[in-house]
RNA sequence: GGGGUGGUAGUUAAGUUGGUUAUAACGCCGGCCUGUCACGCCGGAGGCCGCGGGUUCAAGUCCCGUCCACCCCGCCA
């Protein structure tokens, strides 16, 4: 029990005081940032979560408490009684990087609350410690300004997301984690029941059909910021748990969706960063985005755009080049993006590039300058077949010019896409073509309601099964399921998806029609997603929605490279909590009560 | 599941064609210093070179395996 707490509460933080409070006497706490002995006087940078104040042991104020403050350690959490001085008149100079750099605080009396060990690493901000050992000391890790700020700014986006709702009509309403397994879509993480043995729930990967019934039982505008788990691999921008704003609405259509999401982003943007987002989002269609920039959420800061070869070369039944017309004969793509002179770029980048190609899946990196008033190829295995038509062809379809590099991919339009988009990125950041502090945000629109699975040969939902499809598409389902489209959207910020979303099915027959182009039959159906189609049945509203993820978002906002950086208790790539060893084993006594065994 | 990068002092890194006692910076410990704030000066401690095999007279360095972290592909309706 801390006599001097009782004694002596808190006055004011870190980053209260300046030179209005001369002569005030003052109870600060915190962390020993820093520590400067000059013999005869000792200075501390006290730290807290706000900010930092300057502390002076001097001989002549006490001799004891100078004396005893050479014992003082980095990390240590102390609470100090004294003086607000000015540091001019004491000799000093005032620090004009801090707001209270004006004044320093004469120590009277000092409390030890806990002595620390040597930390780990230096609690500053341009830390240049690897991630695994911040992560195993997350706490401290935690204590840096830096990551103090990202998680003000996560407190802030979740308190910015609830006035704008709460003053929309949204009702914030909470759904179970565990949940009914539903088969398709991400991994479930399975929790066995013990009341019920040989039965599991799911962590919900997501609210998704809690919200649609939320709509059926008419209450209209719902929102939520909720954990979801998906028992997935990880990436930089993907966790086993991570936090959506999670958002549906009735008796609405797309432009509902997005003038309330507008709506919103702005508010965020506004209130968090004091940034002025544009009044209306830029709208791209997927045919677009994936032609344009060969991804679902492409970057739209800076240009290296594809060009889509394959009809032009097709006219020219590939131009001579043996690569090309054997790649249209198999009905492969060909795309290619134009790397304007500006950007020089050596051989050993060149082949570097080529590595780069490699690790995503493709098979080479096809290349050529343009040379000789745009008549000829250099540096390019193409140059000996292609005939001279096709050479033109393609430097006009890229706007190629004498000096620009023109990179080529073909084979599945799948791969092609992905490698050039993986270039593209690369080679933006390569030239610093990404302008700093700019916000682009943009709609994907249009996307196809199904996508081909390749390997089983049949017809998955590329957003999920709920989806409408746009109200033409509804004959063709079944007949032609690669053409239609669905009333679905993602949000894109700075090339990242950052939401996502549609417009339900609230027709049980066309819900019905959906799953049947699914290939999920009537007793599926009724078995699986029977409580959904019920619900359907007594009256739901037309109804649609979107979810955004919290963490992505932040991550962006904060300028963070990595999603765990505005997580506070991340897992490792591997899944596993490296601070708490999370996931450990179970003795077989927690076995048993399950009513489980291993058969390893 | 596949590909890549990395692992050397508390931290970040250097370490040559394999060859004396494995370096540096910061941090840490001790001393000096009355105006610092990346304080300064003097001195010192600190190493299972991720782990396990192998090659060799000799391995931080070469080979094989393995673990961990991160990035990418697959996966993420």
């Amino acid at each position: 029990m801390s006599q001097f707490l009782n004694q002596n509460p808190r006055t004011h933080t870190c980053h209260d005081l300046n030179i209005q409070n001369l002569g005030q006497k003052v109870v600060l706490m915190g962390w020993v940032q820093s520590l400067r002995d000059h013999g005869g006087r000792r200075f501390i940078d006290l730290r807290d979560r706000y900010g930092i104040t300057q502390v002076v042991f001097k001989p002549e104020t006490n001799a004891k408490l100078h004396a005893r403050s050479h014992e003082l350690r980095s990390e240590w959490c102390i609470g100090i009684k004294g003086l607000v001085e000015d540091r001019k008149s004491n000799g000093g100079s005032p620090n004009p990087r801090l707001k209270t750099g004006e004044i320093e605080i004469d120590v009277q009396e000092l409390e030890i609350f806990n002595r620390s060990q040597t930390p780990p690493f230096l609690i500053e901000n341009q830390i240049d410690t690897h991630e695994d050992k911040r992560l195993a000391h997350r706490v401290m890790d935690l204590r840096r300004p830096e990551m103090q700020a990202n998680f003000k700014l996560r407190h802030q986006v979740m308190q910015a997301t609830r006035r704008y709702l709460d003053k929309d009509q949204f009702l914030e309403l909470e759904t179970p984690a565990l949940v009914k397994y539903t088969p398709g879509g991400a991994r479930n993480f399975i929790v066995p029941s013990r009341l019920q043995p040989k039965s599991f729930f799911a962590l919900a990967e997501s609210p998704q059909i809690f919200k649609q019934l939320f709509m059926v039982a008419g209450m209209d505008r719902y929102f939520q910021i909720v954990k979801c788990f998906r028992d997935e691999d990880l990436r930089g921008d993907r966790q086993p748990e991570f936090t959506q704003i999670d958002i549906e609405m009735s008796f609405i259509n797309e432009e509902d969706i997005y003038k309330m999401t507008e709506g919103l982003v702005k508010s965020i943007f506004d209130s968090v960063l004091n940034v002025k987002l544009a009044s209306s989002f830029k709208r791209i269609t997927h045919t677009e985005a994936m032609s344009r920039y060969g991804s679902d959420k492409p970057d739209t800061r800076f240009g290296l755009e594809h060009t889509d070869l394959t009809p032009v070369l097709k006219d020219l039944n590939g131009g001579g080049v043996t690569l090309f017309e054997q790649t249209l004969s198999k009905g492969g793509m060909i795309k290619a993006m134009c790397i304007p002179k500006a950007h020089e770029l050596s051989r050993t980048e060149v082949s570097k590039l080529e590595d780069l190609v490699k690790s995503m899946g493709g098979l080479g990196l096809g290349r050529a300058k343009a040379a000789e008033n745009g008549s000829a190829w250099t540096q390019s295995p193409f140059a000996k077949q292609i005939t001279p038509e096709a050479l033109k062809a393609i430097n006009q379809a890229c706007k190629a010019n004498d000096g620009d590099l023109i990179l080529f991919q073909m084979g599945k339009p799948k791969l092609v896409n992905m490698v050039l988009a993986g270039l593209r990125t690369r080679l933006a950041e390569r030239f610093k073509l990404i302008p700093k502090n700019t916000w682009d945000v943009l709609w994907i629109t249009d996307f196809p309601l199904f996508e081909h699975d390749e390997d089983t040969n049949t017809y998955i939902a590329a957003h999920h099964p709920f989806t409408s499809p746009r109200p033409e598409d509804i004959e063709r389902l079944k007949s032609n399921p690669g053409a239609c489209k669905s009333r679905a959207y993602d949000l894109v910020i700075n090339g990242n998806e950052v939401g996502g979303g549609s417009i339900r099915n609230y027709d049980p027959e066309v819900q019905a029609k959906v799953f049947e182009a699914l290939g999920v039959s009537a007793e599926e159906q009724e078995s699986k997603f029977g409580f959904l189609l019920e619900a359907l049945r007594f009256g739901a509203p037309p109804h649609g929605g979107i979810a955004f993820g919290l963490d992505r978002l932040c991550m962006i906002m904060a300028g963070a490279s990595s999603i765990r950086d505005v997580i506070a208790f991340p897992k490792s790539q591997r899944g596993t909590d490296l601070f708490t060893g999370a996931p450990t084993p179970i003795d077989n006594k927690q076995l048993l009560e399950l009513g489980l065994t291993f058969r390893i």
